[in-house]
DNA sequence: CGTTAACCGAGACGGTACGTCCTGTCTTTTC
DNA sequence: GAAAAGACAGGACGTACCGTCTCGGTTAACG
């Protein structure tokens, strides 16, 4: 046990609350790099003291604040056709993203994840893996029922589908609309389909 | 021509070429955050005026110099069948990002870009457009020539190509190798050759 | 009370007296143009923050240091004959500019307020001011006693005595020393005195 | 001869006053500290580099004005009474000192000359020494007249006399007026005079 | 029911980098 | 060879944040 600290003024929980909305609020008006630890101290009417106390650096903030604004996993409800789940699931995640103060907060923190090994981590380990993790558990069962052919890397696959997303969404460079997620999944379902025969 | 400036002393533009050669080793050795001015000048041997004078931020060298670095890596698509050359340009991106110091910039630069309007637009325009609109026209003149199947987009297609690789460049989850690279021009091919058949 | 302010860390003052010690210290040394606030930062231990906390400007520190070390400068008229009193105080002023590391600042508080208004205030509400008061006092005191003939201006009486005095030490043509001083006195007095004969 | 220099171009002799005159009326404008070197060769019309073939430093230009600006030497009128040429003589000075730019000028410059031995050498030598000279001769002119007591030390007059009315340039804590002129030379005057008897 | 210990706010602390400004020198073309 | 234009190295400026610290003052559970 790391404390079973009993005496002493208890923390205000509410505080915990008040400084991720403060700071996931401000991220998304000012953009990451322009927010500094005394504005958030700020704009959540507390000190620097008591965000210090709680995490280390901004980082953790903002990444706490942004699982927190997350949708909870969603398991893939399995009665949808097979295409029909996939772009729903994308077009979820694309939702959160795009409209969301939360969701516009990720590329920030992948962005700043690359000077920062720990939020990297973080990143990975509890936002991209257990979302990895349903998502490859349901390409494993689509594919045992015989729906996707033999040969598949489902990792590849997971890549295949939400790689695209991710790279529009951090360049920037065009739309993330319902047309290009059809594009995308209709472009590897024919690929992932099983039974296809080619002319050469 | 920009300017025909005649008088007063030139600019030494050996100078431009120590600076950015500075700001991207520099890069490369402690990563982009912990890079300064002040240590960009000291290891070009010159001053922070200097520097100022050609560009208004770090970013904006970082970002010529990575073009600069990037310059000789647009091959002209050769005579090789199509998924060759396909495999071949995303192995040579992706060995450019990974063993290059310009290459390892640019997730840094695109890291910045979040918070940065005017270097996304400058990644957009002097990095990424070049390549896309390349690419673009490898891939129709291979539609024309009945490589691809009616109905691609072309611009989904280069996405749902280079997409997963951006992203496991930016997230670092996985390996980007060779078995990877194939992995995800294979899923998208068989989805891009004509002639297919399927059996529900 | 000049703050009652309650909250927060209170100002290290052992700081301030460092700091300004620094600063007059540096500038006896090196010369007021010659030292930074950088300098003084680093021979008070402390940092620039620090200082720019308590004082705007080089200058503001350094006139408060002056005013400091001239603090115990003032010593009241004391119960000797007129021509002695005025001798002492003007050699004792005369004592301070030259041979003390704060006497000889003044010169370049002098120089720096011809360019700063907020300056030449200070010095003059805050080291002329009250020495003129202090010295007006005396006169008309003596005045009073009949030992001024009637028509004296006390301010211009002031000015006359020890205009001569500062404009040796900023122009620094001449020595400063008893002769001079008793000169300036004795030409000064006998326009003074009143009823006076002379035989040649 | 230093230098019987006959090919290549001549030397803009326009210049130099355009110099001195842009340095003059900046330094009225605006205070000495805050005038550069470029914002002179900006209102010459001209570059650093002229200036700087001319005078080695700001303080060498503004002084070499200041001296072109004030009033030739004049030796004072013999025909006028003791106390008239005083006064005149003061009051002349006082005029230059707060009626023209280069007169304003001086106690810039002498403020400068603390920090600057090479100006204040200068200053003694080209502006301050001559006056000196043909104020001593005056004084003991009238002293052999017998205008004077004995035992006046002419150098001790000269700052008795002016000693105050640069003081209050100077410092700025009091008008220098007519009225100051007067009663400074009337306090020195009956100290002076040989002989002299008051009633009442 | 007082002690105790952690919390809270406010803000000072040492430190680092910023981007600007000015200095005095230099390098080039033009006159 | 001077003039003009302007680039150059160097260095101080004053500002902004960082993450730490020191205060006086709560706020509960423990004893």
């Amino acid at each position: 046990m790391t404390s079973n600290r009993s005496t002493g003024r208890p923390r205000d929980e509410t505080l915990d609350t008040a400084i991720m909305r403060a700071a996931i609020d401000l991220v998304d008006e000012r953009g990451y790099a322009a927010v500094t630890i005394d504005a958030i101290a700020e704009r959540a009417k507390t000190s620097k003291t008591a965000i210090y106390r709680r995490w280390p650096k901004k980082a953790a903030i903002v990444m706490e604040a942004f699982l927190v604004a997350a949708e909870p996993l969603i398991t893939p409800p399995d009665n949808l056709p097979f295409r029909d789940t996939v772009i729903a699931q994308m077009t979820a995640l694309a939702k959160f993203f795009q409209t969301t103060p939360g969701g516009r907060t990720i590329t920030d923190l992948i962005a700043v994840a690359k000077t920062d090994a720990a939020l990297a981590d973080a990143i990975r380990e509890n936002w991209l893996i257990p979302r990895r993790t349903v998502a490859c558990a349901y390409f494993q069962a689509a594919q045992k029922a015989g729906e996707l052919r033999d040969g598949i890397d489902t990792s590849a696959l997971i890549d295949a589908l939400y790689g695209p997303l991710y790279f529009r969404l951090l360049l920037g460079h065009d739309a993330i609309d319902r047309s290009f997620i059809e594009h995308i999944v209709d472009m590897a379902m024919m690929g992932i389909a099983p039974n296809q025969e080619k002319s050469s």
